[in-house]
DNA sequence: AATGGTCCTTTAGTGTGACTAAATAGTGAC
DNA sequence: GTCACTATTTAGTCACACTAAAGGACCATT
């Protein structure tokens, strides 16, 4: 195998013309660059350099693995700069999950603005409930996972995953639109201890835990009348008249079902806390660090809107 | 700059996907890989491998600088192949220098000869005499030289190049078509001691002195009366009648003048020697030494014919 | 929960080879 | 002929590449 490094010692004899040139160029003793050359001579098999006067000349060998130099150093400093690159986030690839209500909803802004800020970056965006996403975090299939967690800012565990508090996500009271309480701006959880609730079966266990804990903080045990398995059918069912429910304002969107109103919680809000998670190894990684900073600006845009 | 070694290292652990395949294949303890991916880490400022399980994964940096490294190795394999031609003879260079009337004559033949054996080796034939040609090869101008000189097989100089003796080119008596001695098969120089003689001024000191030897064997100073410069002018002199003289058979060539006939010189012919010269330092490579031999059975050819 | 096995890494140690310094040899210029 | 310049050779030193052995993390098994 040619080495390289012998390979850059004779181009640079060959194009300064003389052993001492070249070993002024590389910092060497003449000494150095003629043991280089002569190693290479033995590895190779050719002559490559010849005396001439008081100097060298290059052998048509020498010439042939000095223009062969030439494109295999381009290649080496090709490389380096598709590296640099890499690193500096120009180019590269990030791969999201992120859960149903988020993927829909804050996301796509951040995408969005990062996708300007790094346009050779290939952005991958998957819907992933949080256990599922955090699992493939950790097997290196993603990049990026926005988590919905029961912990808020200060309670991450300590897991070998490095996380970012994006945006604690309250959850609002979900009425019909003809309902008793439906003209107030806010509403206490209290006053729905009779009514018939709607349950979301596909969310995490303790964003449901959150919703009873709410309750029963109100003093009572909430009556689930009917489940649902998406956000936008409970509010179909709320719509229907059949029962009320607490639905995480994310899970809300811009605009609600024409059927149904959504009001403050009064006092003691529920919320469910949402997160951004990484691996440390590509935690500072320019191009991981850009998406949560558009994450965090998103995150906060929602937080202002939604107050 | 990165280091090509290493990167075969990164190349093994990726392709295998784990520190001690690469090791095994490598013929390298797992530790020495693992300092080697280290490095690579160190100098790149990247993270290149992270923990998975009891294995290792690849990052993207990693698998970015696996796709450069086969190019780069690509490129090297595609110097080594092209070096192994060149040694091997088929591409490269050979540029000749021929005296006159080996140039027009012995010499073509050969380069056809070695054309078809080595269709990419690039010839390159000038015509200089013998001073000049050896001057040329010295200073590495060219790589062969066809020359004639004073000496025959054995009696070559030890000045530092390598020479194969080709051919004893030998002088014939060119006479007019009407000369009394033109219809002898053989002619001695003795009876030609009274006719004037024609000089060619283009060739070396010594041709000249071969045929003034010559006649002063055969007891007699010739009496020049004219001097030309190429030996085709010579002939038409002779054809004029201006005089006689003493032509080499290469410079004849195949086809006389036609008013002129050329006769052996009868008893101890003067001779010229045609040799070919090289620098030591190629006088080993495959197509110098294809050439050589080419040109020996051109100058046998030439031998059979003439002798 | 504990144990064994696998994999990777770290540390210490050893040998090779990369480079320098000094001496040698060859060439051209004065 | 001597000097100046160039390249090579030799000897010597230092750094690096690798091995061996120990340590640590993880998974599987009991």
């Amino acid at each position: 195998m040619l080495d390289v490094r012998r390979l850059k010692v004779l181009k640079a004899v060959v194009e300064l013309g003389s052993v001492s040139a070249a070993a002024a160029a590389l910092n060497f003793t003449p000494s150095g660059v003629s043991q280089h050359v002569s190693a290479l001579e033995r590895e190779t098999g050719c002559l490559l350099l010849e005396p001439a006067g008081r100097g060298i000349r290059p052998t048509d060998a020498a010439l042939l693995l000095c223009e062969q130099a030439s494109r295999i150093l381009a290649a080496i400093q090709e490389a380096e700069d598709a590296l640099a690159a890499l690193r500096s986030g120009q180019i590269g690839r990030l791969r999201l999950a992120a859960f149903p209500t988020a993927g829909s909803s804050l996301v796509p802004g951040a995408l969005a603005a990062f996708q300007l800020l790094h346009p050779k970056v290939a952005l991958d965006l998957t819907v992933h409930e949080p256990e599922e996403a955090i699992a493939k975090l950790r097997s290196g299939a993603i990049d990026l996972a926005i988590t919905v967690e029961p912990y808020g800012p200060g309670g991450a565990p300590d897991d070998g995953l490095v996380r970012r508090h994006l945006l604690a996500d309250p959850f609002r009271v979900v009425l019909p639109r003809k309902h008793p309480l439906a003209g107030r701006r806010s509403v206490d959880l209290a006053m729905l201890a009779d009514d018939r609730w709607i349950r979301v079966s596909s969310s995490p266990d303790y964003c449901q835990q959150a919703v009873d804990d709410a309750c029963v903080r109100a003093g009572f045990q909430p009556a689930y009348a009917m489940e649902a398995d998406e956000y936008p059918t409970v509010e179909g069912f709320v719509a229907a008249g059949l029962g009320v429910a607490l639905v995480p304002e994310l899970a809300l969107g811009p605009s609600v079902h024409i059927g149904v109103v959504a009001r403050h919680v009064k006092g003691d809000q529920p919320v469910r806390q949402v997160w951004a998670a990484t691996r440390p190894a590509i935690a500072e990684q320019a191009p991981v660090q850009a998406m949560l900073e558009f994450l965090r600006q998103a995150a906060k845009h929602f937080a202002t809107d939604g107050g």
